[in-house]
DNA sequence: CATGAATGAGTCTTCATTCAT
DNA sequence: GATGAATGAAGACTCATTCAT
């Protein structure tokens, strides 16, 4: 554990049943807020009172307000991350296009499952602290993403950690677009197949000829 | 254009000299606040100062905090999108690799040139109206390669404005992590060649076998 | 009732026995300061400071400064009208000039109670909504005297609301003089029963001649 | 002239054209900006655009704006007071009936000549300084009043000076809710028959019985 | 432990007034 | 003389955080 990791935690360890029910509505009632009322707006007392608490009790789980954010943040994260692990390991021994389907796939599922969160949490992600959370999970997915690439029955990689970099960086792209809702036209549906062209595309490109 | 707009450019135009050094001090001021202190301590009270001028001319040039945050934003991104506009015309009836090599060339150069201040726009691109300004700026740059990938001599593209669309996000990415200085050992160097690997190869996968 | 009421009343309910000593020592304290400084110079600050609190406890009861005025003006608005409504209750059935002179009395008594309050608080009944606030007074006030007057023993009004509006608004401007401190001399003494003379002599000649 | 008048009065004498031009463009905007913003939003930039001209030249025949403001007032009470005492003047001699309806016209008419006017000024008469423009307007009127009072053909005053304010303050509460709007249904076309009523009731009370 | 009232530093914004051009 | 840019004090309002109940 960083020392950045103890902020990050709530204070005191859900131990009894009613602690965790409380953490849960705080989270919710966050992502509630942020999506409403924006970052700026997103106040201790106001996400207390939607959580149905109050901000003393919020006080009791989490060090401040910026701790809070980074939690949520954090799970959200967690999240898309332990979906792609999944994939990931799943994929272990295929070939490179479907590796790149699944991998898609099982990242836009996740971001899309809660498109209004995903969005949400853009601007926290902005805010002094988040970066390095949005790298930790950018961590996770490429270590997950570089194993999967390792163990491709048609290719070999030189630096399959580069080279997953880029290509979960590269589907990241498009799929922010679309959560903003700024997307031309057409371009909702056609993103799965769209990102599995694009990142097969890639690997293979970047694949030892063999 | 849109009522946005009318509230991004300055309150009133530069009748006197005094002026215009006015608002350039304080564009400039912004930035430097905005990487120094980040967003939510770039406040009109720290621009003015760092301008060396007062919050009363701020307000006389910018009807509120968010005006003048967008209208950085807005000057940032439209030098980005010059510089991808003139790259797509010069690249015009060349070959897809050869595009893909000028696009990138063109959009990380400009994006690097000043990459703290690149670094600091993406807080405000989060803010309420920063959204359809960063959209503006990718309607001219996609615009540009579309129009740039139909003159392309060795391919053909079924829907040019999606292709470019999905390009442009795809590069975008990779780049924003190296901005924020989180890439992995090595990916810095790397960053204009793994791009137009990256973009080649989903040009190339995307346009129509011919 | 009005959309603007909503906004006149304490944001919350004092739920803890501290908030009902606030909101009191604000009313109190606004009125002071109207008094000693003036309308313009009463500002939420300086108000709360009077009353021993922090604006932040202001605005806990009170959305914004304007709310705080023209609450404290409805409540002194609104002994007036007590007032008022009991001395018409207690004439009901009486003569015309006995009427006036306990209608006179009532107002000029609630009014000159507190000189001070009611001179400081003429300014705020011109601020935005404050001239709301004097109708829905006046009205109560104009109720009150139309149905004293109908059920008058030596007379018949056609329309005792008409009747009820003037006298009341005739009475007001001499009684505003009179608070204002810019009477002549000599007027401070008989303003009683000169203001009798004057609504009686309306009345009378306003009745039927039956 | 009292101290109080010379920081009333203009900073220098509109000897030239072009001044007397500015003065009068200046007073109209002021009432204009005081109609449509309030007094609060009455800025001195503000006027100053609506006139045509530049703060600048404001501050060349104001010392600041208050002055500004009780100039425009006083200049809007002098030309009340000049109706009522030309009326008063030519109802010399006649009888008190005649006297209160040519008092009552005079003033009236003049009043609602400009309601808007007249009403955006009543905000300002509660400005600090206000009262005592608003105090030397009734004194020329009451003094009028009173001269006329004493030359009544049919009643005999004893302190016409007191009836003259208290009959000249009753008139005034109808006419400002008539002005302010707030009157009920079919007040604005009695005003006048109704004011006649009620003054020639009043003077007829408080004349001696003879 | 929970609650929510109190705090007050810190923001944005306005505007009267001045003065260099 | 006219202009309008600059100034900065002052005001309204918010919100993270604390702590008495």
């Amino acid at each position: 554990m960083t020392p950045v990791a103890s902020t990050l935690k709530p204070r005191k360890l859900p131990v009894q049943a009613r602690s965790a029910v409380t953490v849960g509505a705080l989270h919710a009632a966050t992502i509630q807020v942020l999506v409403r009322e924006g970052l700026k707006r997103c106040t201790t007392t106001r996400v207390a009172e939607r959580a149905g608490t109050s901000v003393g009790s919020l006080y009791q789980y989490y060090p401040n307000r910026d701790a809070l954010l980074r939690a949520v943040l954090e799970q959200h994260l967690d999240g898309i991350a332990d979906a792609v692990e999944a994939a990931c390991r799943a994929s272990r021994g295929r070939g490179v296009a479907e590796m790149a389907e699944m991998a898609v796939h099982a990242y836009l599922g996740a971001k899309l499952r809660d498109a209004e969160e995903s969005r949400a949490l853009y601007s926290v992600a902005e805010e002094r602290g988040g970066a390095e959370i949005v790298a930790r999970g950018r961590v996770r997915m490429v270590a997950a993403l570089a194993e999967m690439l390792s163990s491709a029955a048609d290719a070999r990689f030189d630096d399959p950690e580069l080279v997953g970099t880029i290509a979960l960086a590269a589907v990241l792209g498009p799929v922010q677009i679309v959560l903003k809702g700024l997307a031309p036209a057409g371009l909702n549906e056609k993103l799965g197949p769209e990102l599995v062209v694009l990142m097969t595309a890639y690997l293979k490109a970047s694949a030892n000829a063999s």
